[in-house]
DNA sequence: TTGACAAATGACCGAGTAGTCATTATTATA
DNA sequence: TATAATAATGACTACTCGGTCATTTGTCAA
């Protein structure tokens, strides 16, 4: 299970220095120092290596954002941790971002496409419950677009990450961005994105449902790639939980909590959370 | 010649659909009917190829933004012109959006990564030339961040066009982000993006200047082209005045705009403007 | 020390690549 | 029509790719 990572991690260097398709296993293989068989051990094809990647890496965003959009920040610095929060991810997972947010392996593979769309449309999500939090009823016309407009600042702000290493003032450029999106939350008046064109824009990627037996294999997965401790033993006891559910709901909040601080276990945090609805 | 744009734009089909590294020369040549040989009659490589791709495609887009830029629409509905013509220009050339915009063949062809580069910041210029001409002083110290929350609108809402074939209402797309980015300029007060910022993320692709040897041969080159035609005599004309001027100012505008219609000629009548300096 | 099992190796395979070049077809000229 | 010049061809080379598998290496218990 450790050499799969080293694989992934090694390969995402690759990947982000190259592109996907002028990586060749080969290279991957000398990079980790193991030989082409050792990468077959662990893959079944160069394809199923990216797909993991995807899973492996893309997780990591995704959770984060959640966890902040959901977190109790008050109303009036929300916005500004959620940007830090997202810039801190890519100043620190630039080359993640180099790899899936620009490289599109995705048009020819239909599979990974949907995938990275699949987690897009998660984010998206957070980011339409962070503004009905802050503005509620009163943004229900425009709540779409200026989540466009965010995912826009987003991408043309990230570039200054992804291509240099300039040091940046993180907060000055959160506070610069939550100002600019709470301007345009009050004044926009004009809308161009409906509930039928998310709609629309969507569909082409089924959206996965969290079921038990998906939900029990997701995290049999992750506790075996964790050594004995605090949140393996919470996530047995989760696991339990998820069949009949016994335990009151702070304490399963409690248990959630104790495996979100895990860096490999966010994603998994984030979907238990999604199933017991919290 | 005609040859050379034949290969250009099946390629662009093809690159579209699968992306630059697994589209072969073969696959190309198939489709466009010739043989193996004849491309490299065209291309000495296929790296050279896609270097003219990028000319051949970008400068399109560039010339077309720069023009509305320039244009004498009046201020209230100059930003709306803006992004209709935009937009316009992602519907049509969605192929060339998909290949240039999205995929990264650049990371490790650094003089492509610098070509593409150094259009974006062309493009850039035009922004900012624009927001000079619509706001003034008043907006001397945040133009650089509504110049990137601009483009951040462009490449959010290209998705549209990109990845879908929903037909959308263009008028009412740039009107939306033509009042989000009044707002902005009217209304921001914390800018983020500085002079010496943009200096330090534009810095690693030397400007390229236009010489008078680079501007001749570039005319030529676009002779080369053209069928008898006036914008051919025009071409001629212009070219003849590169070395010393003798015309009047009126005249030379009325030459390049002569050629500005035709399609193929939309860049060179960039740059004789940019030289020209009007 | 032995032997059984699993982990790791790298030479090897067929497929497909970019690019070449002797040959053939086409056009222009005389 | 004959000849020179140019355009186009596709079999060919040398090479790299993803993926396989007989063989070697390492790790245990007996």
């Amino acid at each position: 299970m450790l050499k799969k990572q080293l694989i992934m991690e090694k390969a995402l260097e690759l990947f982000s220095e190259q592109g996907f398709e002028a990586t060749s296993v080969q290279q991957i293989t000398e990079r980790c120092g193991i030989s082409k068989g050792a990468f077959y051990l662990s893959f079944k094809t160069k394809d199923e290596l990216v797909l993991s990647m995807v899973d492996y890496f893309l997780q990591q965003f995704i959770a984060d954002i959640d966890h902040v959009v959901r977190s109790s920040f008050a109303k009036e610095v929300l916005l500004v941790e959620f940007y830090k929060s997202i810039f801190q991810a890519f100043k620190k997972h630039s080359a993640t971002a180099r790899v899936f947010f620009n490289e599109k392996v995705f048009a020819k593979k239909k599979e990974l496409f949907n995938k990275v769309n699949a987690y897009e449309i998660d984010m998206s999500k957070s980011i339409i419950y962070m503004l009905e939090q802050l503005y509620g009823e009163a943004l229900q016309k425009n709540k779409y677009d200026v989540m466009y407009c965010i995912k826009g600042f987003m991408k043309s702000y990230a570039q200054l990450f992804i291509f240099s290493n300039i040091p940046l003032d993180l907060d000055q450029l959160a506070k610069s961005l939550a100002e600019k999106t709470d301007i345009i939350a009050r004044h926009t008046t004009i809308p161009f994105i409906t509930e039928e064109l998310i709609q629309l824009v969507n569909k082409p990627c089924e959206q996965e449902i969290i079921t038990k037996e998906s939900l029990i294999h997701l995290i049999e997965q992750t506790i075996e790639m964790l050594e004995e401790s605090i949140e393996r033993e919470s996530l047995e006891l989760l696991k339990a939980q998820v069949g009949h559910t016994t335990y009151s709901r702070p304490i399963i909040k409690g248990l959630i909590e104790n495996i979100r601080l895990r860096q490999d276990c966010q994603w998994v945090a984030y979907v238990i959370n999604k199933y017991f609805k919290f």
